[in-house]
Formats: structure tokens, sequence, C-alpha cells
DNA sequence: AGCACGCCGACT
DNA sequence: GTCGGCGTGCTC
């Protein structure tokens, strides 16, 4: 037949000519724009998701295999750059394919996401998901055991005897197993499989985790417990996309809830992941889930060991672990099957990463839910504006849990106004609050003191000159740390020795420490107070896991009179006889003219009033105020959260300020001054302009100088209906600054420094 | 990001 | 004469 004649022919003449080699695109975990291109090895047919490892330069990298294609909204594809398609005479060859499970369609779908809306190279967000030692990684690492027939003229040595003998056993080892178990080197081992006495088995990566038990021990919910339960689990066992905000004072309940979601979804065989603000504060959380699971979920975060994490990366990879709890980063892990992601705290500032890649990751935990369909369920007692409108506008669901279980009651809050009743000269600490204070100790009830602020004193300052030490680095007063007999600078490492003589105009013993910090209001409370048992909480004195486990495990067991902290009080502590939060500075944090200051010092606030009460007796919450009459405080006192946050829309809608806009930053830096200001005022003249768009600036960043960077800052604000990305490529085009110059992009700012 | 290349200053 | 500073350019 003439067409099957044809057909052979051309088969025979496709079969001659040499096959042309595949041409792929391999993202690098580098700045580059996008992918390279290289070469398939002509024996191996190479798939997007793959890890390789390929040429760059004369160095070789570990790369992943991407589409040339991707399917990103219009808003946010980055303009395409002109390629050479068809030659390929260029291009190397691809060296290896790992053997690592490929990073999924989803996954890398997500990670193109985030590179655009960020502004991002698409490598420096694939990097999160591969930061790990993976050169000559074989996912599981080689077994050996003996080969069917040894070789007859294989040189038996008593090294070599003692490792067959071992695996005569039948089970496969691998070559660090062998040595440790023998005594003998490496080099034996590989001998004896270089002489083909041995057979490579592949191995399984080991578990880090066991798996968690749904129904180990079920709990015992309240109806309006069982109602949002209810509601969860269903979104669950549904699957797709959803977004669900449960919404409950402390001690509402709120974990329990959502550990039913994450048992539906291990019911279902999915995966869930569990991010929280921070992870070294997660002591009481994982006792939970061990309670609820009987079992440890799998942690992520950044220090733990190399090998815990290769083991949890692959135990995510391959569907192992079915619970990942961890910190932001946590969100690239290359999961085999999502299916439930929980942001706790969902309107804690921490999930926003500031450096390096800046991202939200609260709402990039929802693109990636949405791009593999599966629910998410955002957790806090005080929910972010941005949320709460997402709510309003009925795209995210509510749940709400409005009392304490367990017939706890909310505590009693009363302001302090310090313009009335001000604490004695030199003091911090009202004579209302120290009142109330040894009342409580005397019922030998605990009581709490919260001041947002490291150290002794935020500034020293000459009396004869007036003279203020600051950081030579940056723009900021050095804060007297008095146990370390340091002046401490709060945004970079430096610091120095508290000096004796002014070094303005060397005037001896005239430097004065003016405001309170942490320590000084300890060294207030022991002369107010000095038989009370006094424990100091802060960032800079608990930093190890066990250290906060043992101030917590204390202060349960009531060895402990007074608790003196920092932000790390506010965390969701369950301290059962903890009656009185004394807030001595309640205005901190309110200026500054940060977009958020309302709200963040609310939420705040509200966390650590919430840590009083929390079992049978009552607390009481007193907060010392210079602005009694302001917004937050009203709020706080009237417990009228909703419309505090009403009012908190009301004066951000008119401006379109997020989230009824968008907002992005250019932060302009430079060791030179005036090269900052240069570029920074390029920008000013080329800053876009039109309906609906608006640049602010430039300005000098708060911190004018830090880490000896000029920074100067201009910010874009767009209505809703207008992306910010593509604005923002074609201003960025527009100015070329030199390479000591750093631009960095800031979409969705949270921190206004 | 890394890493080489290259062009100028203070040392053996 | 060289060692070594970091400015510039390149990596498919």
């Amino acid at each position: 037949m003439k067409s099957a004649s044809l057909f052979s022919t051309l088969s025979e003449t496709l079969a001659d000519v040499a096959q042309p080699q595949q041409r792929v695109s391999v993202l690098l975990p580098m700045p580059f724009k996008g992918p390279f291109d290289y070469l398939s090895p002509p024996d191996i047919t190479l798939n997007p998701g793959d890890i390789v490892l390929v040429p760059l330069g004369r160095r070789q990298k570990t790369g992943v295999v991407w589409e040339t294609s991707s399917d990103l909204p219009p808003d946010l594809a980055p303009p395409a750059e002109q390629k050479d398609r068809t030659d390929t005479s260029r291009l190397k060859e691809v060296a290896e394919l790992l053997e690592l499970p490929p990073l999924s369609a989803d996954l890398r779908r997500f990670i193109d996401w985030v590179a655009a809306y960020t502004l991002t190279p698409p490598g420096m967000v694939m990097a999160m998901t591969l930061r790990l030692h993976m050169h000559g990684v074989t996912s599981a690492g080689t077994g050996w055991l003996p080969a069917d027939t040894i070789p007859a003229d294989l040189r038996m040595t008593p090294a070599r005897q003692k490792v067959l003998d071992l695996l005569r056993k039948g089970l496969p080892q691998t070559t660090t197993d062998i040595s440790a178990a023998t005594g003998v080197s490496a080099g034996v081992v590989k001998g004896l499989a270089d002489a083909r006495a041995l057979r490579a088995i592949k191995l399984e990566p080991e578990c880090p985790v066991e798996a968690p038990d749904p129904g180990y021990r079920l709990p015992v919910l309240e109806a309006e417990q069982a109602r949002a339960t209810t509601a969860l689990r269903q979104s669950v066992e549904k699957g797709g996309f959803s977004v669900t905000l449960l919404e409950g004072v402390t001690g509402s309940g709120k974990t329990e809830i959502y550990l039913e979601a994450i048992a539906a979804c291990i019911e279902q065989g999915k995966q869930a992941l569990i991010l929280l603000p921070e992870i070294a504060l997660s002591a009481q959380w994982t006792e939970r889930f061990i309670r609820r699971f009987g079992v440890a979920p799998a942690i992520w975060h950044s220090d733990t060991g190399q090998r815990m994490r290769r083991l949890t990366w692959h135990a995510t990879a391959n569907g192992n672990a079915s619970v990942v709890v961890g910190a932001r980063s946590a969100l690239f892990l290359p999961f085999e099957k999502l299916g439930l992601i929980v942001i706790d705290e969902e309107h804690e500032t921490l999930y926003k990463q500031e450096e390096g890649v800046i991202y939200n990751a609260r709402d990039m935990a929802i693109v990636r839910a949405r791009l593999v369909q599966c629910p998410t369920v955002l957790v806090s007692a005080t929910p972010s504006l941005e949320t709460l409108v997402n709510v309003q506008s009925g795209r995210y669901r509510h749940l709400m849990l409005p009392s304490r279980h367990g017939g706890a009651t909310m505590p009693e809050t009363r302001i302090i106004d310090m313009r009335v009743h001000p604490p004695e000269r030199g003091r911090f600490i009202s004579p209302a609050l120290t009142e109330e204070l040894s009342a409580t100790l005397a019922r030998q009830e605990q009581a709490m003191l919260f001041l947002n602020r490291r150290g002794y004193a935020p500034l020293t300052l000459c009396r004869a000159c007036g003279h203020r030490m600051e950081c030579p680095h940056c723009t900021a007063w050095l804060v007297e740390h008095r146990a370390r007999k340091r002046l401490c600078c709060h945004y970079c490492e430096y610091f120095e020795p508290v000096p004796v003589t002014c070094p303005a105009c060397h005037e001896e013993n005239t430097l004065t420490s003016i405001g309170p910090g942490i320590e000084r209001i300890t060294e207030e409370a022991h002369e107010l107070f000095p038989d009370a048992r006094i424990l100091v909480m802060a960032s800079d004195t608990l930093t190890s896991p066990t250290a906060i486990t043992e101030a917590v495990t204390r202060i349960s067991n009531r060895e402990i009179d007074l608790i003196i902290g920092t932000q790390v009080v506010a965390k969701g502590w369950h301290f059962p006889y903890l009656t009185l939060v004394g807030i001595v500075d309640a205005d901190l944090g309110l200026s500054g003219g940060d977009l958020r200051a309302g709200e963040r010092t609310f939420q705040l606030l509200h966390q650590v009033a919430g840590r009083a009460g929390r079992a049978s007796a009552p607390g009481r919450v007193l907060l010392q105020s210079y602005t009694p009459e302001h917004p937050v405080m009203s709020a706080l006192l009237s417990g009228s959260q909703d419309r505090f946050m009403a009012q908190e829309a009301m004066q951000r809608q008119p401006g379109f300020w997020p989230p009824y806009g968008r907002l992005a930053a250019l932060i302009i830096s430079c060791e030179d001054a005036a090269k900052a200001d240069a570029v920074a005022n390029a920008f000013g003249r080329m800053a876009p302009y039109g309906e609906g768009i608006q640049v602010l600036g430039p300005t000098p960043a708060p911190v004018a100088v830090l880490r000896n960077r000029h920074r100067r800052r201009l910010l874009l604000r767009t209505k809703r209906t207008i992306a910010l990305q593509p604005i923002l490529h074609r201003w960025l085009d527009m100015v070329k600054p030199d390479r000591n110059v750093r631009i960095d992009i800031d979409i969705d700012p949270v921190s206004f420094l």
C-alpha cells in the first residue's frame, strides 16, 4: 500500500538522521531573570520538575527542569525576553539526573507565582524549596548486600571478610552503617563494590516521624466548638479551595478545633501544613498535638540539623509526613498531596519575611492552597483588617467562637491615666498599678508586667551638653543593657561598654538613662516587692526552647509571683494562676506614622491581656496610658473589637490604603548618601502616574541609615483594581543604578522602617 | 549569587 | 618585581 510504504520510508529516514537532542530549560537557584537552556543527555528523557545537575561556567549546580511557558495571569507575567530557540550549538548538556522526587507542577506554578508577585528572580524563590545539600544526594542513600555471585578472583582480607559477614545477615546497610558496625573504612566497602562483590540496593529515606493517629484521643467539645469542627471537617472532606477564618478569643479552643480539621485531613490520606509565626516557641503547641494524635508532628524550621532537614524534606516529598508544622519557610516544602493549610495567629507580622525574598507567608499560603485546590484555615483572636474585609466581601467563610470555654470569663480592663496619676519621679509604675500588684500578690495569685522594650533604658543622654548616644552605623539610639554593661544597637549587632565620660563634652558622670526598658521595670519591681519571686521573659533571656519550657513550667508550678516580659509573653501561653496584667506603656508603638500602628497595638495588647484569668479566677488588666482617649484604648477598655476595626477600615478606605488599595515600597540603599539620593530622585522624576496611581516620596527611611547604608523610600499606591507589578516593571526599567546601589521591592509592606 | 579577570597600590 | 585589593562582567 502506498501510504504504508511512505510511512516506512519516513520512519527509516528519521532513524537514519541523528536524533536531535532534547532542549530543556533549567531553573537554577540564582538571581537570573529566568531558566537557562541545556541539552538533555541522549539516553535520558527529562521532564519538568526533574532535579538535575548542570554545568554552569566551570562549576556544577543543582537546578530544576522548568517549563518554558508558565501560565501566569497577564498582570503578573514579567516582560518576556527574546531567546533564540533554534540555535542549540552553544548549549551545554545536563550532567546528571538526580534521584530525587521531582517538584510537582503545582509547586512549580506556585514558585513562578510568588516570583512574579514579589518581583523576585524565580530561581531565588525556587532556592527556598531546594535549599538543602542536594549535591550528590541520592534520595535514599545506597545500601549494600553481598552480590549474588561473589567473583572467584576476589582477594579476601580480614576487613573485607568482616564486611561480607555483616551483610550476609541480610539487612542492606549504607557505607556509613557498615563502617560504624565493623570499624573498617569506607574505602574497603568501595573496594568490594568495585570488585563486583557487592550489590547496591536503593534504600527508602528513613522517615523522621511516626504516623499521627486521628483517633488517638478525641476531644470533648462544647456546642459551639462542635459546630465549628463539623464545618471545618466538611471543608477538608470535600476538598477543593476554600478559606475559613476561625476567630475566637484567647482560650476559646481554636487549636482543639483546627486539630480536628487536621484529623480529617489525615483520614483523607492527605498532608496538612500548619504555619506558626515562630517555631521556637512551639513546645506547648507540640505537646497539645501529641496529646491529640499520640506522636509528634514533623517540625520544619531554619535551625534544625542538616540531617533532620533532609529527612523531613524527603518525608514531605514522598508523603510519609502527614503533618508538618513550621515557620513561614515550610510553605515551600514539596508536599506530595497537600490537603489542608492552617495559619495560626494569622494577624502576626512575623509572617512577613523582610529579607531576601520579601513575601507574606499568610498571603502566599492562600495562593498555594488555591493552586493545589485545598482548604485553608486562618486562625486568630484578633484578625487582621485584610482578612476581615475578605470575610465581609464573602470571599472567606467565618467561624466565630464567642466565649471562653470551661467557664472562664474575659478579663476586666481599666485604664490608668498617667497624666492624672503619674508615677514618682524616675519611676514608671504608677501608684494605682502598684496597689493592684500588691493586692494580687497578697492573694497568692500571679501578676504580669508587660513592656515591649528590651534592655534598661532606650536613651542615654549627657546632662551637661545634651549629647545622645547613637549607633555609629544606624540612625538609632543605643539601648542600655545594664546587666551586660553595654549600650546596644537594636538594628545591627553594634555594642560598646557604657562610657563614664561623655564622648562629646568629656564631662564625667553626666550620662543619664532616659525612659524604661524591661530591666529597669524589673529593678523597680524588686524595690517595690522585695519578697516577690520575679521572672523575666524576653527574647534575649529566653534563648533556647529549653529555657522557654523551663520558664513556663516554673510559672505553672507557682514558683513565680511576678512575670515581667516583652513580646514573648504575648504568645499563646496558658498561665492558669495569672490574674493581673499590667501594661507599663500602652502608648508604645502608636507613634511613628505606621499605617497599621493602631491595629498592631490593639492586637498585641489584646493578646497580652488574654493571658489574664484563663482558669476559674477572674482576670484584670491595667493599661498605663498618656492618651487614654485614643481609639485603641477605648477599644481595649470596652472589648469592642468590631467597632475598632470598623473605624480602622473607615480611615483607610477614602485614601485607598490597604486593604482597599495596593501598596509597594521601593527601598534604595547605598553606603554613599549622595548616590542614594541621586537614584531615589531619579525614581521620583520617573514616577508612574495615572488614574488610581500615586507615588509618595522619595523620603529618607525612618531609620535613615541602617548598617552604614543610607536608605531612601518611595511608596507606590494603586487602587485595588490596578496591579502593581506591570507598573513596577516599567518603572524599574527607567533607572539604571550601578551595582553598589541596592533596590529592594517590598510588595504589601507591613514594616515602614 | 559566585567566580574569574583585570587593573592599580604597598610589600618581600 | 609580586601579592592582593575589589570594580566589572558572565554564567545556557
